[in-house]
DNA sequence: TTTTAATAGTTGCATATACAACTATTAAAA
DNA sequence: TTTTAATAGTTGTATATGCAACTATTAAAA
């Protein structure tokens, strides 16, 4: 009909053509292969814990607080993974002295090993990301991100 | 000492400078903003459901094979997430004759009518994170992201 | 100082996820 | 044709996730 020129690409949502579902293939294929990876230690170990791992490496005693803002999480899913890491003795977990409500958290000697003996499957996972991915390409994407996260973080502050 | 010249930095992993963190924090970024534009709908759905409608109207019939490989997903996750989405209306399951394996999945009128509603959610969602980017970038990323795919495939395909 | 906020962490509830083991059905091999 | 493979989907079990409501503790306001 003439008043209804619009072509059905034009009102329905391409896939191909926009960056979110290529976003989310990739993490999802970089997500698949890091835990692939880590499974054949057969060590138990999920891909969130390795994260927590790898940041309590970098520095130790943060409290949870501080552990679920850094790991991008909600901080009643890190209890749970804390919970799960210290059943398997990978982390302790001390009240604070200072402010009894803050719970500071460490990486036991299991669990600095464990990460020690694991990062090199992070690094490959890493190096293989980044496989024939030019410097320039590198500066390119990353800066392609941030003005992403740029976007929605200025959309939902402003609510 | 000095047969240890290494310096932290280069022993340790530097998240910072690598995309692969960059990439999961955007991706969690979006899914946040997309999962609260959803909520205000006070539909109770999930972005990955909105994700399974998406693709049933541009696919109406695709067996659960077809649909857990385009949506990027286990099959027995998207056996749940069918059961749910059955349970709330927005599809039935029907039992191939030809294949008695088989089950198609198709939009209920329920199912059709949410999501036409619920699609500007999804397109206000990807303009959100296309602002600002050059169509320039928006090649460069793609591309970029396409050549990290493809590190990963060929690797656990040759295993 | 007493009351009221805010903060840190936990728990209830619901969804999503994946591997492995299972059932039912169909296709291939003997 | 009978036996064996492969395939489609479901279920058990376990982890991860987030919102809302909760407890305990500390900080701010009255």
């Amino acid at each position: 009909m003439y008043f209804c020129t619009m072509s059905k690409k034009e009102i329905n949502i391409d896939f191909e053509n926009s960056i979110g579902p290529w976003l989310g293939k990739t993490v999802k294929l970089v997500d698949y292969f890091l835990q692939e990876s880590l499974n054949e230690h057969n060590l138990g170990l999920t891909k969130e814990q390795v994260i927590v791992l790898k940041r309590l490496h970098d520095q130790d005693g943060m409290n949870q607080n501080e552990l679920a803002f850094i790991t991008l999480r909600n901080k009643s899913s890190l209890t749970r993974l804390l919970t799960n890491m210290e059943g398997n003795g990978y982390i302790i977990r001390k009240k604070s002295v200072v402010d009894k409500r803050i719970k500071h958290v460490y990486l036991t000697k299991y669990g600095k090993e464990t990460f020690i003996k694991i990062r090199p499957v992070l690094k490959n996972v890493m190096s293989t990301l980044e496989q024939d991915v030019t410097e320039q390409e590198k500066a390119q994407i990353i800066n392609i991100l941030k003005k992403i996260q740029h976007n929605f973080n200025s959309k939902i502050e402003s609510i």
